[in-house]
DNA sequence: TATGAATGAGGCTTCATTCAT
DNA sequence: AATGAATGAAGCCTCATTCAT
C-alpha cells in the first residue's frame, strides 16, 4: 500500500510537471504553435514520456483547462459558503476578487476556452476527460447561479433572465475587436485586461444591484 | 475602358466568391482545422486559384477581418453622424443594433480576432494588408470614443476612465468560461450569444447613463 | 506566296523575341528559377502566346543552345576556311577570337550546356530538335577537329591523343559545350575526363616549367 | 562518457549514410529533378528522417560539397607539404595526383559547384555551413597559390600574371570550385573569365605548337 | 493569333505519435 | 518508467500547361 501510495503520487507529480511546462509553452506559443518536442523540452523530459501520461496532445491541452476550472470552482464554492454574512457590495467584491484571481492563474484562458470549443479538440479527448470537463463546467454555472440566485433571495440583488449570469457579452464584442488596438495603447496586455475587469465590474455591480 | 473596368469587376467578384467559401470554412473547421484544399472545394475552385487571389493562407484569413472591420466602421460612423439629435436611450440602441448586424454578419468574429493577434499570422501578412488592419482597428476605436465622448460632453453619460470603452471584459472571461457549457443549454447557440448582448447592453446603458 | 512568306517571317520574328527574353531571365534566374510568366512578361506576352511556338519550356531552353551552337560552327567555319594561309600563331589567335565571341554571346553558356545534359530535359525535346542538337554538336567537334588536324599535316602543331585535339578547349570552354556529345563518343564518360585531364596537365606542366 | 560518444558515432554514421544516397540521387537526377523522398528510399529511411540530419535540401546538398572540399584541403596540405624536396616535374605530378583524386570522388562535381553558387541556394543555407563553404574555397585558394608561389620563389616556374596562378587550373578544374571565391577577388567574373581565357590560350599554343 | 485565368499534380517540410532499447 | 530516433501522413504552395474567349 505504501509503495502503492508513494508510486501513484509520483506519478501525479509527473503530471503536475508536465502541465505547468506545457502551461508555459501553450501561453507563449498558442496551441497550434506548440510542439510536443517544445513542451518535453520545457518539462526536461523526452516527447515519449508525456504520452505516458497524457493520451495525446488535445489531452494535455485539455487537463489544463480542467485544472483552471477546478480552481475557479474552489473559489466559488468559497465564495458561496461566505456569501451568507456579506452586504450585496463586498459579495461582488468578493467575486471579483475570485475571478481576478483565476485570471491570474492562466491569463491566456481565454484563448484556450476558445480552442476548447473547437469539435476537432472535443473529438480526441477521453470519455473520462471530457465527462470532467462538462462536469466541472456546469458545477462553475450552477455556482455562479446560486451566489446571484441568493442576492436575489435575499433581496439584494434585482431579478433578470437567468442567462445573464454570462452576460455583458458586449465587450467580448468591442472589446476584442479593439484588442490589438488596445495592445498598442496601453502597452501591457495584462495590466489592461485588470484594469478592464475592474471598470467592468463596477458597472456589472451597479447594474445588478438595486 | 469597358473591358478593364469588367475584368476588375470580375476580379472582384471572384475574391467575393472565394472570402465567402473561406468563412463557411473557417466558422466551421477553425483557421488551422480548414486547409486550403477545403476552401477551394467550397469554393468550387481548385486551390492554385485561390493563391491567384490571396498570397497565402494567413492573408486570406485576415482579408475576411478587414472586410467585418469595414463594415464595423460603417455602421459606427453611421451612430456618430445620426447621434446628435438622439437621446441618450436612442444612442445607446443605435450602438447596439449596429454591433448586432456586426455579429450577424461574422458570428465567429471573436475567434477570428484572436487568432489574428498571434504573431505568426502577423508575419505572414503583406504590409499594405497589415496596415489596412491597423488602419481599421484605430478608425474604429476612435470613432467608439466619439460617441461616448460626445455624449459625455452632452451630459448625457457619465465620465469614465478612458479605457473604458472597451471595457466589461470580464465577460469576456466568465461568459466564455461558460461557454460550452452554455452551448448545451440553450442549445442554441446564435440566439443566446444575441440574448446575451442585448441583456449586457440593458446593465450596460445602466451604468453608463447618467 | 508573299503571304504565306511575311505570315512565315513574322512568325520567325516572334520567336526570336521570345528567345532574347528567354535568354534574359535564364542568366538572370536560371533554368528552375526562372518561371514561364517570368519570361513572358519580359516579352511583353502572356503565357500562353509561349506555347504556340514553342512546346514546352525545356523546348525553349534547348532552342537557345540550338542557337548559340549555330553560332559557334558559323565561327569555326571560318577559322577553318581562313586557316590555310595563316600561320600557326595566327590559327591561335583565329581560334581564340572565335570563342571569345561566343562567350560574349552568352556568358551562361556553360551552366546551360549543363542542364541541357539531364535526361529530363532531354526527354521533353521533340525529335527534330533533339536531331539538330546532336548534328550541331557534333558537327562543332568536326571543326574544331579539322582546325588541329589541319595544323598537324602542315607539321605546325605536335601530333597527340586522337582525343586531345578538343582536350584543353574542352576543358576550357568547348568541351562543355559538346559534353553530350562526347559522352556518346567515349560512351565513358568517367574515363574521357580523366584522359582529358591527363593530357592537359602535359601541356599544363610544359606551359608553367621554365 | 561511452554511451555519449557511441550516440555521437551513430549520429555522425546516418549522416553519412543519408550523404551517401543523397550523393547518388544528386548525380543521377540533379538537384532539381531529384525529390526529398528519392533521397529517403534511396537511404532506406523515411523522408521526415532526413530533416533530422538535415535542415532542409539546400543543406544536405551543400553538405556534399563541404566533405569534397575538405578533401580537396586536405590533398593541397599534403602536396603543400611535400613540395619542397620534389622536382618540378614531381610536384605537377602530385597536384595533378591529387586533382584526380578529387574528381574521382566526385565526378559530379562541376555541376555541383555550378549549382551552388545560386544565391537562392545561398539563402537557405545556415550561417555555420556558409562560412564553413567560404572557409573551404578560401583555404583551397589559398592552398594552391601557396604552391605555384614555392615554385616560381625556387625559380622552377616561370612567373606569371598574379592572377594566372589558380587560371589553368581553374579552367581545368578546380577554378570552378573556387568560383564564388573567385568572384570576390576578382570583382569582375565577366572579365575575369576572359583574362583566363586569354592565358590558358597562351599557354595552350604553347603547348601545341611545336 | 493572342490572352490570361484556371488548373492540379507534386514537392518540401512539419510534427504528433510510436516503439525498440 | 524513460528515452529519442524514426515514422509518414498531411498541409501549404508553386508553376508548367491548357483552354475558353
Amino acid at each position: 500500500m505504501g509503495i502503492q501510495e508513494r508510486k501513484k503520487r509520483e506519478r501525479e507529480r509527473r503530471r503536475q510537471q508536465i502541465m505547468v511546462a506545457a502551461k508555459r509553452v501553450f501561453s507563449v506559443k498558442g496551441f497550434t504553435g506548440a510542439t510536443m518536442e517544445d513542451i518535453a523540452q520545457e518539462a526536461e523530459l523526452s516527447p515519449g514520456t508525456l504520452y505516458l501520461y497524457f493520451k495525446n496532445k488535445d489531452e494535455l491541452f485539455s487537463s489544463l483547462s480542467i485544472r483552471i476550472l477546478q480552481y475557479l470552482n474552489l473559489r466559488l464554492e468559497h465564495v458561496v459558503n461566505n456569501e451568507k454574512e456579506l452586504t450585496p457590495d463586498q459579495k461582488i467584491a468578493s467575486l471579483r476578487e475570485a475571478l481576478y484571481d483565476v485570471y491570474e492563474f492562466d491569463p491566456v484562458i481565454l484563448i484556450n476556452m476558445f480552442h476548447l470549443q473547437s469539435s476537432d479538440t472535443l473529438k480526441n479527448l477521453s470519455p473520462q476527460l471530457l465527462a470532467d470537463l462538462k462536469g466541472l463546467s456546469r458545477s462553475s454555472l450552477k455556482l455562479l447561479g446560486k451566489i446571484f440566485e441568493d442576492g436575489i433571495a435575499k433581496g439584494d440583488f434585482i431579478e433578470r433572465h437567468p442567462v445573464a449570469l454570462a452576460d455583458i457579452v458586449w465587450a467580448i464584442f468591442s472589446g476584442l475587436i479593439l484588442w490589438e488596438e488596445s495592445k498598442r495603447i496601453i502597452n501591457d496586455n495584462k495590466n489592461y485586461l485588470k484594469q478592464t475587469l475592474e471598470i467592468a465590474f463596477e458597472i456589472f455591480a451597479r447594474g445588478i444591484k438595486k
